[in-house]
DNA sequence: ATAATCCATATTGTTGACAATATGTGCTTC
DNA sequence: GAAGCACATATTGTCAACAATATGGATTAT
């Protein structure tokens, strides 16, 4: 069972990969980081140099960046990195409602026993760390996403995991990057997750997707007001 | 409004579009029709040559393929157009029951009642197109993909209109194309669209997805005995 | 002063050549 | 005869040069 880190790369990670390869998950975490600002030109020439290739390969990285929708290009005007405008973090918060409702759907069916146990061990670190919690948000937020990602995995589903893995979530982690303030609610949050573990554990397909559902939701609507251009109450 | 065909492109087409973006058109569009056999090896230097191009844009164009699935490339071994198997069409229809439902729901809410007047016109159309029933499979079927275009654009949501017409959609119709026997339950399908508009012209999201995500797997447990390795009843 | 035009520059698009890697074939060896 | 090795070939990966297009600033006319 490949149990992938949360920051899943963009690409299988052959030993020997290809140049292009390396840049497009260089670039990726770079933009993902924020070392790439959004909106930022992509100079062909300057980024390729910065990783050590030419511009062919960079080309090809964009071309998959840009299916990633982490960057768009305008044809013979180049490529930059992307804007994310609160409306279209809602969009993406409300496809991942849609997908990991699934994803949570089908965990409560597939899941090995051994699998949620694993789940109740990871919420237990999780719950020490917010005891013990100095500002270790990024730790947090690195948390919610392994969270996120086991439940996407138990879904044995494969499409559903790289939609979510390689698009969704980068998307997701760019965003809490650039809103860099407290997520202000690890124990409604943490409370959330057990009682979606607690609906799979219990088998229960139709539970464990509202549930996630409405955590998504409830997400969103703190997300949203971290966002620039909103008064922090 | 963008009104775009069902056959929505990949790439958006500017006038002055970039060689690389017509190449991957070409290519996307001989895959889904099966001029490019599934698993089939894809050289380099034969198809640049055949879509007047040469490997570098071609190169570009695979990159963007492989993000929407419809290649598998091993570093240098090259890239094969992928194979579908059952259990992947399986898995592309489970995302596609959780997207589409959103779809609807959000169609419930955000469609205008223009919008939904022209969805009932195109039901009657395909009524009158079954009654007169030669063969018209292909119709029928781009007929249907047409339906669920227009509910993915009354949704209002870019991220998830883009999802589904540039990714689950060429899938599914690269599926068809490869069981291409006859659909055999149009009439049922009708009513089933039927029903879906009718919730969302009461604006009902709650149903309206419910209804989707039924159709849609009912839609898969059709297609999925059309599959090679089935017997035809 | 403002707007439009033209030109120089910068940047992207495309190509063909070269390097690195895989693939397949025939040979040797057990 | 089967397995392993070595080599020739084919194919992919990378690069640097060239062509086409856009960008920005100066110039001119209104």
């Amino acid at each position: 069972m490949d149990k992938l880190p949360p920051d899943t790369p963009v690409i299988s990670l052959d030993a020997h990969r290809t140049l292009a390869d390396r840049v497009c998950s260089q670039l990726t975490h770079d933009i993902i980081v924020g070392k790439r600002p959004q909106g930022s030109k992509i100079l062909e020439e300057d980024l390729a140099r910065l990783y050590g290739s030419s511009r062919g390969p960079l080309r090809e990285a964009i071309r998959r960046l840009e299916g990633m929708r982490l960057v768009v290009r305008t044809p013979n005007a180049g490529a930059r990195v992307v804007t994310l405008t609160e409306t279209m973090m809602a969009e993406v918060y409300v496809v991942r409602e849609a997908l990991e409702g699934m994803s949570a759907r089908l965990a409560a069916q597939q899941m090995t026993t051994e699998e949620i146990e694993a789940l109740w061990t990871l919420l237990d670190q999780h719950e020490h760390s917010i005891d013990d919690a100095d500002g270790k948000v990024y730790f947090q937020r690195e948390g919610d996403l392994d969270f996120h990602y086991r439940i996407a995995l138990g879904s044995k589903n494969q499409s559903l995991i790289q939609l979510l893995s390689s698009e969704l979530y980068q998307l997701i982690r760019m965003c809490r990057h650039c809103s860099s303030r407290l997520p202000s609610r690890p124990t409604a949050a943490l409370n959330e997750h057990r009682q979606i573990v607690d609906a799979i554990a219990k088998r229960d397909p139709e539970l464990a997707e509202m549930l996630m559902r409405r955590h998504i939701s409830n997400a969103w609507n703190i997300v949203k007001d971290l966002l620039p251009g909103h008064a922090h109450e």
